[in-house]
DNA sequence: GTCTAAGTTGAGGGCCTCATCAACTTAAGG
DNA sequence: CCTTAAGTTGATGAGGCCCTCAACTTAGAC
């Protein structure tokens, strides 16, 4: 079997998973690594040593957050009695997530194919999602024509808004996101110009998010 | 006065300018120096004797673009006859260039201090775009709490779309934008949970993009 | 206390970008 | 043609990040 890890062994590892999630939170899932491994005391190759690359760090790191608070997410959503009240707590906290946690504005919005538990986790996700989104359907609260795939929209603009102004107004996302949502109820819907991206163009942009690492060539 | 320039370095500016404006639109505003050089046919080196970094160049290449545009969009805008169309016109002008060039993007949801021309420009524009509200909250159309402050989220969210989705389905942003649009309807506004930026908030946040060339400390 | 495999270290090679400047080239006036 | 100031070049140093590996340290078994 795998012999046992030596305890300074999993000290560092520890270390590092907290610092990483430290880092990974106040400045995204691109931070240096060897940011990380200065803030976990430990030098980078040790980093490296012990998972090999940024993907599985943010595989240890990311996906019991954001399950947890994707769970806390359905949780209230689903606890709310009026649906559209649901779709908009569920899209909100998410959104806070988003604004609170950089790493977590990264996870939602993009795929990192090589980081496959959270991978897993976001995609259980969007089956989350759809409840919710069926449930504010069939209230007739959420305009027919919003799609699953049309969520992601919801968080890259959020992202976007909430790193904007993160220095400045760090509320200003909420003002954005109650805006949108006002264009999400069935009230408000006018025809739209143009279809639902599939899911496989939804997966290729969040998957091409994830790798484009900065302006690439 | 100043000498008049050689033969050879108007034509290295000329060349520099139009490689700039073409690397600019398609990889925006952090494009390597190096690429636009190497594009024009010229030493990194020249770059730097003929505009002095960065900055320089933005605003050698952007104001005359930018405003070029923006002048189109508030024609077209007030062409139409109805002020919601012409509202709806404007921003989906703006967000059309945001979406076919990258450089447009960075210029109109951020700010570049020191490219002073661009700055002015742009901040013109905020004049413009007030004409286009007033008209369309004067006819009702508009949400009336909607403010000039709140144009950058249209532009921060559409380019966050159009940048994600523009090797999959570039037209995304399109339809993004159109729910969003919605929201904004006087016959769609429910109360809003924050008062809109102040205007220096508004500039604070877009000067922040401008500095933060990419992942800080 | 000794020994050794497990673990850590941090310098270093690779790659990229910025910005500079001494040495070279050339336009253009006389 | 010759001269020379204007202009260009590209190698270079500085800074940042990635990832590796030979040398060193240490936990823990005996």
């Amino acid at each position: 079997m795998t012999s046992p890890l030596r305890r300074d062994a999993r000290r560092n590892i520890e270390r590092v998973v907290e610092a990483a999630t430290e880092a990974f939170r106040e400045h995204g899932l691109e931070v240096p690594l060897e940011h990380i491994a200065q803030r976990a005391g430990v030098s980078p190759g040790t980093v490296y040593n012990r998972f090999g690359g940024r993907d599985a760090l943010i595989d240890a790191v990311m996906p019991a957050l954001i399950e947890a608070r994707v769970r806390e997410a359905i949780d209230r959503a689903l606890a709310e009695p009026d649906p559209w009240d649901g779709f908009a707590v569920y899209v909100t906290m998410l959104c806070e997530l988003q604004a609170t946690d950089l790493a977590a504005g990264d996870a939602l919005g993009r795929r990192y194919p090589s980081a496959e538990r959270l991978t897993e986790i976001c995609n259980a996700q969007i089956g989350d999602a759809q409840t919710i989104l069926d449930r504010a359907h069939q209230a007739g609260a959420l305009r027919a024509d919003f799609t699953t795939e049309d969520m992601p929209y919801l968080f890259w603009s959020s992202a976007a808004v909430a790193r904007a102004t993160a220095d400045t107004a760090p509320d200003a996302w909420r003002r954005a996101l109650a805006l949108t949502l006002d264009g999400l109820r069935a009230s408000a819907a006018h025809p739209l110009p143009a279809p639902p991206m599939t899911h496989d163009e939804m997966l290729a942009a969040m998957t091409a998010l994830g790798e484009r690492r900065q302006g690439r060539s």
